[in-house]
RNA sequence: CUCCCCAUAGUUCAACGGACAGAACGGCUCCCUUCUAAGGAGCAGAUGGGGGUUCGAUUCCCUCUGGGGAGACCA
């Protein structure tokens, strides 16, 4: 990346240690750097030292930053770089575990956020060189609450989870067992079976789906996982019940992994689930929870400190959606009815619009999800200014009658490279510095910001060179080409289709 | 009562501790003999209050206010 090329040159030039900025913002240059104001320097001599032949021009400006012009040099430079992409995950493997929906029920919109985040940072990840597992957690063990709570409905005994979807499915059924645990689960598969296809439809793809009661219940694991926490003398007994000293390790107190009933509690569960995969060997696991499991997390690290997990473990909550009528706000329950589905909602807008609709929010946010405007917005989208600006791409290079180079040599600038030229050339390079970005801190969004920057820039370009007909009209077209490269994987990333005609 | 998250234009959202806080929609002006006007150019409009750390704070810390979550031997 031209980025870290700069860094480099800097860092030779000062022959310091100082953790300094090398960014973009285009009102100060190309790119731009703090390192003379943090080092209490005169930039001025900084900027001097600084001999890069991938730099034509350095100013000092504000409070002492160094701002950066790149020669064309430079500029062909970053643009080589684009085909290598980021390169720090050098195959490690990483695990993301997301949605991960009770198969008690339908998917809502809540789940989106859960469902197009952790697909799209998957995607991020594994463009960054990671090895990426994208996981689903079945809570279908028999022995769960939640497993025979649907049983007891199935059964006539009770009502939770009954909604026209279910009610549905139990026409005509008879069971044969009066066993709650056992109709709850063949019930529940099926839900699931219906899950996983309406995931499969969203564009999402999950490597394993992980079963509760086949892989941990049926196998034995809650009792090993009890075995070794209690080697560990972890675990004692009070009031009938089995606690885990995790107050021990940062969580506010200590918790509950067997009733005094003898069942397991859902946290025993989600140890033996996380020994499980920890045993994969994984560089980093990263779990994306619903904001009702926040409270989870501090126990969540004070198992993996007391169990000594090698793995990183990064829990993301993503914050709840919150139902906007009008001016009254209320909270997405599935008890109260005012549940929407997922499914609806792709019905009614589009999955290209409702993709964008989540991707563009960080994940903290907390979602004010208006209907309505979710409607209006699937006609006034900025995803359809993205692909539309793909769609004009693709005419151009599908009407000129030159074949679109792979590269955009240095030699094909022919010695000036224009305004529009050189704007669109910046953007572009900045598209695994943004790749990068987003493998650190997570913020997806990032994303969409740049799909939506570099549809603009284009949108200028086109308003301002007309390719065809041009005498750089070979350089141009593989100009365009190579945008329109960018444009893609950037919108493959996010799962969003780049038609090519609108 | 304790813990966690959030608070930015009229609205929905952005902003690795960096410069003059960006977009979109909505409002107001302009631009179609030009490779797709689903486009382009421009105007108006915002960091909840108070402290602190810093050369520099929307960002970090404290506090207040206002929202939302979690606080079961439910998940």
């Amino acid at each position: 990346m031209i980025r870290d090329i700069l860094r480099s040159e800097i860092e030779r030039a000062v022959n310091k240690k100082v953790d300094f900025n090398v960014s973009t913002n285009e009102k100060f240059g190309d790119y731009s750097s703090n390192v003379a104001i943090l080092l209490k320097e005169d930039p001025k001599k900084i900027a001097d030292k600084i001999k890069s032949p991938y730099i034509s021009k350095i100013e000092i400006a504000g409070p002492g930053f160094l701002n950066f012009y790149l020669s064309e040099k430079g500029l062909m430079e970053g643009l080589k770089k684009l085909a290598d992409c980021p390169k720090q995950g050098l195959g490690q493997k990483i695990q993301v575990e997301f949605i991960s929906a009770n198969p008690t029920g339908e998917l809502h919109i809540g789940h989106g956020r859960s469902a197009f985040y952790g697909d799209a940072l998957a995607n991020v990840l594994e463009k960054a060189g990671y090895k990426v597992e994208r996981e689903y957690f079945i809570n279908d063990s028999k022995e769960s609450a939640q497993i025979k709570e649907l049983g007891k409905t199935i059964l006539g005994k009770g009502t939770s989870y009954l909604t026209s979807y279910l009610k549905k499915k139990l026409e005509k059924r008879k069971w044969k067992v009066d066993d709650e645990s056992e109709v709850g689960y063949a019930i529940a598969e099926e839900i699931q079976e219906d899950n996983e296809k309406f995931i499969k439809s969203l564009g999402i793809k999950f490597d394993r789906w992980f079963s509760e009661e086949l892989q941990l219940r049926e196998k034995k694991e809650f009792k090993k996982t009890i075995e070794l926490l209690e080697k560990k003398k972890m675990v004692y007994k009070k009031d009938g019940a089995v606690w885990l000293k995790t107050s021990k390790y940062g969580d506010d107190e200590d918790r509950v992994i067997v009733r005094s009933s003898g069942e397991i509690a859902y946290f025993l569960s989600d140890i033996a689930y996380h020994i499980n995969k920890v045993k994969r060997g994984y560089k980093k696991i990263i779990d994306i929870w619903g904001a009702d499991h926040q409270g989870h997390v501090k126990r969540m690290m004070a198992v993996k400190k007391m169990l000594g997990w090698k793995s990183d473990l990064d829990i993301l909550i993503s914050q709840l959606a919150t139902l906007k009528k009008g001016d009254e706000r209320k909270k997405l329950s599935k008890r109260k009815g005012n549940i929407v589905l997922l499914k609806d909602l792709v019905k009614e807008v589009g999955l290209d619009a409702v993709r964008w609709f989540y991707l563009e929010k960080s994940l903290s946010t907390h979602m004010d999800f208006d209907l309505d405007l979710a409607k209006e917005r699937s006609q006034k989208n900025p995803v359809y200014y993205v692909q539309y600006a793909g769609a004009r791409m693709n005419s151009i290079l599908n009407k000129s009658k030159l074949p679109a180079r792979r590269c955009f040599a240095s030699s094909d600038a022919g010695g000036q490279i224009s305004k529009p030229v050189r704007n669109l050339i910046l953007k572009l390079i900045q598209f695994p510095e943004t790749i990068e970005d987003i493998t650190k801190d997570y913020q997806v969004q990032r994303l969409t910001v740049y799909a939506y920057e570099l549809a603009s820039e284009f949108s200028q370009f086109y308003r301002d060179i007309k390719v065809i007909g041009s005498k750089n009209e070979k350089e141009l077209i593989a100009l365009v080409a190579l945008t329109r490269k960018i444009l893609q994987d950037t919108l493959k990333l996010l799962g969003i289709s780049a038609p090519e005609k609108m």
